[in-house]
DNA sequence: TTGAATCCTACTTGATAGATAGGATATGCT
DNA sequence: AGCATATCCTATCTATCAAGTAGGATTCAA
């Protein structure tokens, strides 16, 4: 489950966008709110905006809002709109992957593994990403101590 | 959640180890089994080794099998020591993050979705994903058909 | 008309994945 | 001893991609 600075950029950006609804927000604040190139930041809302989860405005006064209630937005859409899916196993969606012998099971493997990281991912609104009030079930994945520890 | 060529290639050869186990099978013979490079195979096993997963006997009749018994070995394992960390975020631990403003509460977010993944591969052992005989928990994450479906 | 913003195209740079090559070293069998 | 079959080691290659930068064209409100 790697996390490329663009998906961790987009998520923060979008959060911010959050946080502000609906009022608009420039590329410029949104990349000093959260420290990151303002250049590369506008990238990425170029994704968000072609992926129609954002809106923008040009000229003077402009900048960027989402498109939706941010009740209504989940952090797996944008990790998408700027990675690609969710999960690849070796460039390929878990379903299509197919094996002989003793590796036969493993598709249902990836899959499981998937459907755990869109049950968080697509089960966080990005309302819930900024308050940090998380539904039940992904607040229980952190109440762990192991949860916070390296492996 | 990517899974890179190395780490499907090296829970592919760990199968066939646990299905054949406690007999040694050699590189070439696990990379003729489920059709991939055999030298590359060697590099992977390499690795393994080197994790302490398999043991390697050289010479005639040489070849690897895994150092403990296949249920006591985990996919994660496996994953961890040909590809690192199953999470990162931006190349960081989840729990390292740290945010200002309105993404204050990610950490919690990343850690969660690490906790998701680590339940399904540190919760399936070798010896399962060969039988294809895997915990409640996970099976139960297959069983939706939308799990299935891409996104 | 001017200033501030989005938007577009192109480019750079470094790292990495995914191999492949060739041979040195170990081991068992005859 | 000699040979076949393995592992093991070091090095190299190549294409792709992530991350970020550059420069300017376009839009829009005051």
């Amino acid at each position: 489950m790697q996390v490329s600075a663009r998906g961790e950029y987009a998520v923060r950006i979008s959060v911010t966008l959050a946080h502000g609804h609906p009022r608009t927000i420039s590329a410029s604040t949104l990349a000093a709110a959260q420290e990151l190139p303002r250049k590369f930041a506008e990238v990425i809302l170029g994704d968000l905006r072609r992926a129609h989860l954002v809106d923008s405005v040009r000229g003077v006064e402009g900048g960027y809002r989402l498109s939706r209630a941010p009740e209504d937005i989940s952090v797996g859409e944008v990790l998408r709109a700027v990675d690609g899916p969710l999960s690849e196993i070796r460039g390929r969606r878990p379903e299509e992957t197919s094996y002989e012998g003793a590796a036969v099971n493993l598709p249902r493997l990836w899959v499981a593994a998937r459907a755990a990281v869109r049950s968080v991912f697509d089960g966080v609104s990005l309302a819930q990403a900024a308050t940090g009030e998380f539904p039940l079930r992904v607040a229980e994945l952190t109440a762990e101590e192991d949860a916070w520890m390296p492996r």
